[in-house]
DNA sequence: GATGAATGAGTTTTCATTCAT
DNA sequence: TATGAATGAAAACTCATTCAT
């Protein structure tokens, strides 16, 4: 009878423990956090937590499943609008730079949490791979689309001009973290977006 | 008559136990190896270890401190020629593309250790800095070299666009590694330098 | 429905790792008893003992601070009675000595464990001192109410006679493990109280 | 033809060697010294000091079995003076007190260390057993001198008075670094004598 | 299911002593 | 004889995971 209820349950009991490793792996590091940690933040009992996630490492992988959920879909509605190719890709950078802007150090940390780890575990690189090659797709497909519409030169790699845009972002995003550099987000993006303008269109 | 030791021997002795330990840090990481592995590589007793490192994190740091050095000073000999702005960021991308082919995951996943651990340790972010600034600086030369010489666009923001190429390249360098995908690197070169001079050329 | 235990039985628990350490302790001394000592000694695992106390040090804070619980309440009692000072100060020797005789080698072994502890840890340091002030302000207080009811001569220095009583007890333990000799508890206490007496008396 | 020349050399280093060692144990006591402290502190190899004891414990032994001779000398030539025994208890007292004052809280506590490791270790505890008993019947022999001569009470047990004494002296020393007490050493020196006066004199 | 005490292999690091030079 | 690099056993402590209740 309960089932419903109960998987609900589950669910945000799930949520719960997610969020406070989520909290601790991106403050302290995946190895620097211990499931004591995570018993203490998220106020669940040692038992508990390994009836929701069958180990640490489990637990560090479906929030990176999560991880990538999160703007994708902004981005992804993004693409349904009906506006030039160049349009889009700019209101593309516009979303990724707000967030860049907004999110913590620690949100870039866990990233590169979630980077070295899909280096070396094959469960969460495919997971990684899937995730990229999603939005590397949807980049592809808009320029693609410009190129069509004669908006974007002939000559363009569609697919690696993609793979070569989220490669920057995801640069700076460690260049953030990992030198601390106080960058001005503004005119960086306005760099970018300037040059790839030029770059790309006819 | 004394076990005094040259310090060229002292230099060789560290030396193969940082290529025992580069060897499994970047195989294995950081955290997944122990001192007794090390040991193990090197051939190295714990105690000879301890006595030239003091600590697994002196070793990793010691790493990194050389991880820059490898083909800075290609870049560097580089700048010094004469010629055309837009010739050397090409010829750079040359270089950068070239270790980037024959480069082993391995380096690049040692890449993001120090990425990682710079994130997060104050004496390896300065360091990290450092290096990152070097690089930055001489694109950032190279870039407002074109500028006066009337090669690329009076507008251009000469630092910002360093950042964003170096970013570019780290970035491009990740991808690699934590999805395993089966990039084409000559490919992926001619779209990013035609993108850069369209983008940034008068 | 819960491994959640009384604090009943996490005292007993406490209290057996205690009496191993104890007997180890005062059998090898601090340093020269190791962790697995007192694992194979109380049959706990690691864990368990650093579950119960936070490092060996600790183990032997506790230790320290119960050492001196025990004889002191009788001593206490004792000055409640109704009698003479000197005949306090002879069942304070009575008791005393009584407790030499049957005390093993080991407690008062332990016990210079805990005096050179004393001399280097400041929260040693603190407890002993603590401790030995409590011995010290109860046989001091005893020679005043001497002196006032007319007992002792007028001209006694209560608390430093006190503190000397106190110095000639330890230092007849220490005496007794340093040297190994074979005193004669007995001789002793008469010689001791006798000079006592005849040294403080009217 | 050198034997004697280097025989006398050999003693002046090990008295160096000594020397660094005493500092060291009395800073920071036996066990958490290490034979490189006392390399560094000493300014000798680690081979030399090893040449000249047979190991860190042989160091310690005989740094005991000179921490005696010190004051022992002075105490004996004080006995062949002639004068009343009780005198000569007094000149006695005044030796120890001085030197209390002036002797470092650093002394006390390796005298500490030294009880504690004659309490477990045969070969110390032989040493420091001589080294009481010298004083001990030193003590003894003026007290008996006294009784015989009239100066004190004909039941008193000399030998045990002795060991009481002694025992005093140690405890206080050992109160000192044990408690950290500011003692004032002139009240308790006058408190001993004059209780011990009217203690055992007629 | 939930709990958290218990486990114990594994971690980094130290240090008395040896020995090739 | 002097040197100090090298050794490696042993130390204190951690922590992911299990399981009796």
């Amino acid at each position: 009878m309960s089932p419903k209820v109960s998987e609900e349950h589950r669910m945000m009991m799930q949520e719960k423990i997610l969020a406070a490793s989520m909290t601790l792996f991106s403050r302290k590091g995946f190895h620097e956090t211990s499931m004591d940690d995570i018993v203490k933040e998220s106020g669940f009992s040692k038992g508990a937590i390994y009836g929701y996630f069958k180990s640490k490492e489990d637990l560090f992988f479906e929030l990176q499943k999560r991880s990538a959920t999160l703007s994708l879909n902004e981005l992804k509605s993004m693409v349904s609008q009906e506006e030039a190719a160049i349009a889009k890709l700019e209101r593309a950078a516009d979303l990724v730079f707000a967030s860049m802007c907004e999110v913590s150090d620690e949100v870039c940390r866990m990233d590169l949490e979630f980077q070295l780890a899909s280096s070396r575990m094959p469960n969460m690189r495919t997971e990684f791979k899937k995730q990229q090659m999603v939005i590397i797709t949807l980049l592809s497909d808009i320029i693609t689309e410009g190129i069509e519409a004669g908006e974007f030169r002939k000559d363009l790699d569609a697919d690696n001009i993609a793979a070569i845009l989220v490669s920057t972002i995801g640069g700076l995003s460690n260049l953030l973290v990992t030198t601390g550099m106080s960058l001005d987000w503004d005119k960086i993006k306005s760099a970018l977006v300037s040059t790839v303008r030029y770059g790309i269109m006819r």
